[in-house]
DNA sequence: TATTGACCTTAAGTTAACTTGAGGTTTTAA
DNA sequence: TTAAAACCTCAAGTTAACTTAAGGTCAATA
């Protein structure tokens, strides 16, 4: 038995390890304690170790930053997890739910934009005040800024 | 006639028209001037003076960070429209087909990413090394950094 | 004409999300 | 047992994309 799985058994796993194994820094794994988005405890030599979930929480992180969530809105969404016990295959699903619809929305954004591009951007229509593109109300849930692409003078 | 009317008729915008015109801020266009992406002269006074299709320009700006496009990108595209001349209906046409083709890539993603949402972080299976989540090969251009979600160990 | 609002420049500050470095301790393995 | 590898903390640096501030000039209007 290497001292690797007996890690993994034990599951107390070290930084390093977690580090090679969601390919994320050591410095990043650090950074993400601060901000409250995974947690360790310490072995006597205070180093930290992790528990196996860690490695999950990291890859939804990563999928959520993927899909344009700031690590704020993250920390919300991951603190719906449960706290006390190993999250289920229940608390995962729930959590996946709240940002599909994220997506979802980013996705029709952006396919609206598409259209834009290719109808307003190559339209030729110099005159910005037709321009479709002046549409105020397209946006992209509240604290997002991309949406408002000209505003009319008032 | 009033002098906003007279200012548009003589296509010399000044830095105050243009950003209530495009909605952004007067130290934005300073900003993008210093950063290449527009440009202005300057009247007897040393003010800016803007011609009229620089609000298409930022229009466009704007348009391609909301896709998820660096200013730097954009600069890059922008630099093939044409100099000496006002860029025509054809050149921006030409511009919308690069950033179209991003688009649809960036979507194709966000829509395999909401498939995972759905199906890997839901799924429950906790052995992160069956879990879909790694595959490697799931890419956005070669200065994305979001795809690879979890390396495996080598 | 005078004064207020619009401009100018340069430098420094801001936020997110990390990374790097310095200086010191703990583990691990030969 | 001892040297290298892995950790630790805390502070400061980094990049993108701007914003704010300070101190001064130019232009529009009552």
């Amino acid at each position: 038995m290497t001292a690797l799985q007996k890690k993994l058994i034990e599951a107390n796993l070290t930084v390093g390890y977690v580090a090679k194994r969601s390919g994320v820094k050591v410095s990043t794994l650090h950074f993400y304690e601060t901000k409250g988005l995974i947690r360790s405890w310490r072995n006597n030599g205070n180093q930290r170790r992790y528990k196996p979930d860690v490695l999950r929480r990291i890859a939804v992180i990563k999928a959520a930053q993927a899909m344009g969530i700031t690590l704020e809105e993250v920390k919300q969404t991951l603190s719906t997890l449960p706290d006390e016990r190993t999250p289920t295959k229940k608390d995962w699903s729930a959590l996946s739910k709240q940002w599909q619809t994220q997506l979802d929305e980013r996705i029709a954004f952006m396919q609206r934009l598409r259209e834009r591009v290719d109808g307003c951007i190559g339209c030729g229509c110099l005159s910005m005040d037709k321009c479709p593109i002046y549409n105020k109300d397209d946006h992209l849930g509240e604290n997002q800024s991309g949406a408002v692409l000209l505003e009319k003078d008032t």
